[in-house]
DNA sequence: ACATTCCTGACTAAATTGGTCAAGTATAGA
DNA sequence: TCTATACTTGACCAATTTAGTCAGGAATGT
């Protein structure tokens, strides 16, 4: 199991986002620069993030991106969805001849991936943006 | 984030054990064939298992492999453990010049990862073998 | 006009996954 | 003792995924 580089520079590009867009878009460049993230990547993950409604672009000379709702309405599993950050969970191929094919013989772990996604989902859902902002802050002090 | 067959198949396989080992040791072989996983790959898996004390082999004609512990004693945790399936976050590197490094800017995400681990791991403490066996046969019926 | 910034698609090196292949060693039973 | 069975170990490989890079374009403020 694996939590891939995407979903951590989403998470961070958004934090650094909820801290700056109150007054002006911020560039993916300030971003970039601020987080030490490739400027090309995160214009990857930005078009998926803005594909889902979770930020929204300015074009132009000061243009940038904006967050569309406020920080504690943007959940981690949001953000996680949007750049297809998923519990991919590797289950049982329906085609095969052993094991799981809907007869009375279901192999133990069909069942398994199902209540396992359920758990961390649960985590992501109640962990909001601003959650994570306001947990750095009391660790600086 | 992805779970990989490897730990599923270290499941399906040892909750095979648990269920055909109670008098003659299970050859890798009959487990390759009940489950449908290849008998070269089993191997592998049931190296690393037996490394951490999870099963015990016997070699020789009629030889195979048991488990060294009873089936409520198995958590899942510990085979998931035990074939290298832990839940590796991509964290943030310390030669990192921006964000983490231990100064007072420390990225957003930098215990995020240490509170899922916490969170994924506290669901398969609870499971054991026992359970995914019982649970197996409860929907059977 | 032109610099800035978003937008998009194509490409790629490295790592991981899910195996296969080959060559052992140990043991039980005939 | 011979032999089949089954574990043991290491090397190898194709397909996929990841984490980017590269190149060009389109919109917009100054």
């Amino acid at each position: 199991m694996k939590l891939t580089s995407k979903g951590r520079y989403a998470v961070m590009a958004l934090a650094d986002l909820a801290q700056f867009d109150s007054i002006n878009p911020v560039s993916l460049r300030d971003i970039s620069l601020r987080q030490g993230i490739s400027l090309d990547y995160l214009e990857q993950i930005f078009l998926k993030l803005k594909k889902n409604q979770i930020v929204k672009s300015i074009r132009g000379t000061h243009g940038g991106y904006v967050l569309s709702k406020k920080p504690n309405e943007i959940k981690l599993n949001n953000i996680f969805y949007a750049v297809d950050e998923k519990v991919k969970t590797v289950q049982c191929k329906k085609e095969s001849k052993k094991g799981c094919n809907g007869k009375a013989t279901k192999c133990v772990t069909h069942n398994l991936w199902d209540e396992l996604e359920t758990h961390i989902n649960s985590f992501f859902e109640k962990k909001s943006l601003e959650d994570l902002l306001k947990e750095n802050i009391e660790r600086r002090i």
